[in-house]
DNA sequence: TTTGATATAGACCAGTCTGTATGATAATAT
DNA sequence: ATATTATCATACAGACTGGTCTATATCAAA
């Protein structure tokens, strides 16, 4: 149990905590092939050998943040999502994409972080790769969840469609500096969902 | 006139030629920041001096790469919507995504060239942006000229929302190596090109 | 014939990058 | 008390980067 002991320590650590932190917002920020290892220990205090106690390379740094991320992003959209639990499953998978508004109106924002980071490591075989790919997954679940409660057809085949929507729209957001494409895609997705939910029977 | 001749000769170069189609194939395949001017070289044969002489930098390379791409896909775009032109406007709008069937089944196909260029260049003001977003701008002017033939209500919206569809489904099937997305994205753009219609009078 | 444009070859520079080596020093657990 | 874990400081290695410099070779035009 030693082992379980110091490696549940390990990660307790502030060091590393800021390290993650710094590296996460770095990365985002200016790019991951753009961010050296020195630029990351210097914004974050540590020392550098303090970097590789942690983590033995930069890719582990990175899928460290990566899935640091996701999981940060996943919960705060479930959360998003559970709040509005009082109201009925049409209108909360009508509302999906409203969280995004908020998303791409924030200073800074230059599109989605596992996107630009899969993009920026060419070889599809790079394990970041598959941070991403699961990541997206994931986020397409939501969609597929959501659908599924609100009675929607085939909520698999419109989740993925929510998705590429979501994805076009986080990426030229940034590509146009435009947070008000986002109301074209809100439109756009409630399009997409009216289509494939039943018409609603004769009351 | 002795100036328009040398700039016109120049331009022709083979060598010139060469470098850029060089540049063009190796950056989208490993990413412009992944590949030096070292390997441009090396694989087009032409000598350090000859990239030089022709292009000021690296990143006049890069500019002079999106440059010629731009022109090449959209003109292709067109060619390929004009193919059609015996078909009703409405047809050819519904038919707007057809060509992306071929893109992404291409073999080493890996996303948008212009969206992996301005993820790599994290900065805005970077001139790259620049060329990235005025070829989706010209990209949404086709879709928004085809909309507006085929009597859209409001070509302007559904032309992004395509936008957006079309470049999230490239960066997704990247993502997920999987180019059957392609066809839910081809119902997604029905279901919006159907729904900005009006609907048909009774005949 | 002289000049200028195009092209090649390769040495070279200054700087950046990740990662390692070494050693000292706290803090903590046994 | 002592052994382990965590942290810091710093120097260094080795590879790679974009870009410059110099010298040379064609070849067409003036």
């Amino acid at each position: 149990m030693k082992n379980s002991r110091q490696s549940r320590k390990k990660l307790d650590s502030q060091v590393r905590k800021k390290l993650l932190e710094t590296a996460a917002d770095l990365f985002y920020r200016r790019g991951i092939e753009n961010v050296g290892i020195n630029e990351v220990i210097d914004r974050s205090g540590a020392a550098r050998m303090s970097l590789y106690y942690h983590f033995p390379s930069k890719d582990a740094l990175i899928l460290a943040v990566l899935d640091h991320t996701s999981e940060i992003r996943l919960k705060a959209l479930e959360e998003a999502n559970k709040k509005g639990k009082d109201k009925d499953p049409r209108s909360r998978l009508l509302e999906v994409f409203r969280p995004m508004k908020g998303i791409v109106e924030d200073e800074g924002f230059r599109g989605c972080a596992f996107i630009n980071a899969a993009t920026e490591r060419a070889d599809p075989a790079d394990p970041i790769h598959e941070r991403v790919a699961r990541y997206k997954s994931d986020l397409r679940g939501i969609f597929a969840r959501l659908a599924q409660e609100a009675g929607v057809l085939s909520p698999d085949l419109l989740s993925w469609q929510l998705l590429l929507l979501w994805d076009g729209t986080m990426t030229e957001v940034y590509i146009q500096q435009d947070p008000n494409l986002v109301d074209a895609a809100i439109l756009a997705a409630e399009t997409l969902i009216r289509s494939a939910l039943p018409p609603p029977g004769p009351a």
